[in-house]
DNA sequence: GACGGTTTTTGATCTACATCACATTGGAAT
DNA sequence: ATTCCAATGTGATGTAGATCAAAAACCGTC
């Protein structure tokens, strides 16, 4: 591969080099050595936990199931506790990847944004919404590279919070650890592959039916009219998440909810009256 | 979480329970104990290779670069050398995850099919192509569920296969290589998020501009004229890269042939007179 | 309660792309 | 060459969903 095809082309064999540009600009606000990430969010709370504490909270980790009891004495120490409110930023795309999060408590958002031109251009397209016992930021730590996406806290959250260097430190020495980690990203990447294959392969309408039980199965519970639920996301985010307008969503819950599908009258609730129904939807 | 929500919903916590239903069927034509999955390759030849010479081989991949002796030493004697004709498919989706692949030469396409009814209506997107080098078929091992997307040869390749459970063993057992794979894993994520990103961002005369980059990046070599290649995909690949029909591929290359961006009259060879000007359409 | 601001809904229009139908090309087989 | 078949190109048409515009609901504040 000589050097002048990737100049000619003005691409790059290492994929997202798009994002070392963004980092160079970050660089300049930040410092060649950027500060811990959550010495930063404004947000958050750095609580002085108690060790033992530390580790029975992150031996709860699903994830981190059957591990060593040296790998979580390590990994408590290594890690802060770290309250953050609803709304708080966890990072953003393009930003240096200082830190991995183990998720206690709370829900997030991971989002990409389009670089699109113009202020009120620009659009976001949620990647995924993660709970309890998710990990964020791995991938991004683990290539050394700067944050591909961004997480926001969509309600008040518990993280733990471990410096990439020492996670990977921990990594190297404990092999059990790994190969967990990599089992995560591995079932992220199935993750991803599911929401391509959803956008090319369904409409709109089919894509908004699945995201209403996507997010119904993790937040709602069963009544006697069907599966209630408040949902943690906007429609804004509804619609980013499903990948359409704010408008197009909109109508799409409108129609579910003429066909008495969905409840829509109880405000900030969703009742879905057909579960069935809404199923066969997609 | 109540089984009476996922009941009522119809979906499960588990994300990719799809695959699962794929899998029975396939249980029922292969059995319970599927046989390793380059026996049933229709065009593939195991070669008989010497220890060392796979030894020299494996050292080579990039991915596995500085890993220890040992690890090379197992690695050698767990994976056998696989060579597949162009258009063999090394594995499908929903297929039991048997083998973890390593591309020592050739490319490849990774795919997911869409589940749709009726034939002939069944469409694929293009998930990434791979070349020398990659690891195929990682997520789905470290898992141990059902392939999530397929993967067909698109050159002849020669790949080194190793079994599910022994690169797992492999990667208990040497951290480092834990960590490597890891590693390779994100960088598939970040990728797929580019994918994600190009797709819900972008319209599809600028995904055909990048994909063209892309695969010159790849594929091409620099001349007075511009930059030449003979793309290792079909136009209608082209359009499953790119997530848009085959007549809009083609209207798409029409329009820029027309500008002069490219010069198609080549035959099966593409030529891009102008890489910044079709750079700047992405 | 009335008020201002944000978020959501509804309506009307516009367009990019899919789809269908058919013409053309190009390469393998003979 | 000629034939055949698959791959590709082009033209005409329809439509899903974006976009623009404006009304309506919601929410906290006074």
């Amino acid at each position: 591969m000589l050097p002048a095809l990737l100049q000619t082309l003005g691409t790059s064999r290492i994929k997202g080099a798009w994002f070392t540009r963004y980092w160079k600009g970050l660089r300049a606000v930040y410092g060649e050595n950027a500060p811990p990430s959550w010495a930063r969010l404004p947000g958050a709370r750095c609580r002085a936990v108690e060790h033992l504490t530390k580790l029975e909270g992150l031996q709860e980790f699903e994830i981190l199931a059957g591990l060593e009891e040296g790998f979580f004495q390590a990994l408590a120490i290594a890690s802060e506790v770290l309250e953050i409110g609803a709304g708080t930023a966890l990072y953003r795309e393009g930003e240096p990847s200082g830190a991995v999060y183990f998720m206690r408590e709370g829900r997030a958002k991971l989002y990409r944004s389009s670089s699109g031109q113009g202020p009120g251009k620009a659009r976001d397209q949620i990647l995924g919404v993660v709970g309890d016992g998710s990990v964020l930021g791995l991938a991004s730590a683990l290539e050394g590279k700067p944050q591909s996406q961004g997480a926001t806290a969509l309600t008040d959250c518990v993280l733990y919070a471990v410096f990439r260097d020492e996670l990977v430190n921990l990594m190297a020495s404990y092999p059990g650890a790994s190969l967990s980690l990599a089992r995560a990203l591995a079932a992220r990447t199935r993750e991803l592959e599911d929401l391509v294959g959803d956008l090319v392969f369904h409409s709109a309408p089919q894509r908004v039916a699945r995201m209403l039980l996507d997010l119904a199965t993790e937040e709602g519970r069963v009544t006697k009219r069907g599966v209630v639920f408040q949902p943690s996301l906007s429609r804004q985010e509804m619609a980013e998440a499903t990948g359409i307008s704010r408008e197009a969503l909109s109508r799409s819950l409108s129609r579910l909810a003429q066909e008495e599908i969905l409840d829509l009258t109880g405000g900030k609730t969703i009742t879905i009256l057909k579960p069935a129904e809404l199923r066969a939807r997609t």
